[in-house]
DNA sequence: GATCTATGTAGAT
DNA sequence: TCTACCTAGATCG
């Protein structure tokens, strides 16, 4: 955080706290907005007593009596006056998280696209919030490859697909963890030891390249989509 | 110890 | 479509 930043925010007491998508916004008085979006690499550490001495370049640090709250390597940190704000916010889609959602709003642009549902999904201004591991899971969950051009998406099947994103993403704040494997279709259920992905949760196909379905046995398939991995069964999951 | 990779996105080409 | 950004854990030799 540049120290004009800095100096705009130290000492002050943080007074509300909201995501929206990748989004966290910390408000202060005086309509200050302290912006974080973690990116490829950020990551929040923290602890209870006295704060560490700082390891690396550490971005900003929170501290209370009680505990300390360090950021490092996030794509952004800086803050932001309402005006930013509300142009932020106002270039994100609905996120499946928020009760003012509109599911209808992203099904609109989906719609009148030709562009791949995966490429589509992990657009932040259709949809904020769900990363790769979200949309490649939740496109296994509902049998259609990541290629379906967007175009040929019937309303049914986009209310299935929402509706499987907020459940599942709200089981992944509570949980802290992606998990993504249907009761169903447990591993155990099908005879074969529980894969955890390196991330902490379980997983039907992403990053299994290669290695067998769950559900099928089949092998799972991995492609470049929209800059991204992407995987995928073709068998569950056939065009 | 060096190199690779990655829950992502902005900006250049 | 490509590249840079930036950090840390995994993988390689």
């Amino acid at each position: 955080m540049p120290s004009s930043a800095a100096a705009a925010l130290s000492g002050r007491v943080l007074r509300d706290t909201e995501a929206y998508g990748k989004h966290l916004f910390h408000r202060y008085p005086a309509g200050r907005t302290l912006h974080v979006h973690l990116g490829l690499y950020g990551r929040f550490t923290d602890g209870t007593g006295e704060p560490p001495p700082p390891l690396g370049e550490v971005r900003l640090r929170m501290t209370t009596r009680k505990h300390w709250l360090d950021l490092r390597g996030p794509a952004a940190c800086e803050v932001l006056d309402p005006a930013q704000v509300d142009a932020l916010v106002a270039r994100l889609g609905p996120d499946p998280l928020r009760d003012d959602a509109d599911p209808d709003r992203a099904y609109a642009r989906i719609r009148r696209s030709n562009k791949p549902l995966a490429a589509l999904l992990l657009d932040q201004s259709v949809v904020a919030g769900p990363g790769v591991i979200y949309v490649t899971e939740v496109l296994f969950r509902a049998g259609l490859p990541p290629t379906t051009p967007g175009r040929s998406l019937d309303p049914e099947a986009w209310q299935d697909i929402w509706t499987d994103l907020v459940e599942l993403m709200r089981e992944g704040v509570e949980r802290g963890r992606i998990d993504t494997v249907h009761s169903r279709h447990t591993p155990e259920a099908m005879g074969r030891p529980p894969r955890v992905d390196r991330h902490g949760g379980e997983v039907y196909v992403y990053r299994r390249a290669g290695q067998s379905c769950l559900v099928c046995g089949g092998a799972v398939r991995t492609g470049i989509l929209a800059g991204r991995n992407s995987y995928w069964c073709t068998t569950c999951q056939p065009d």
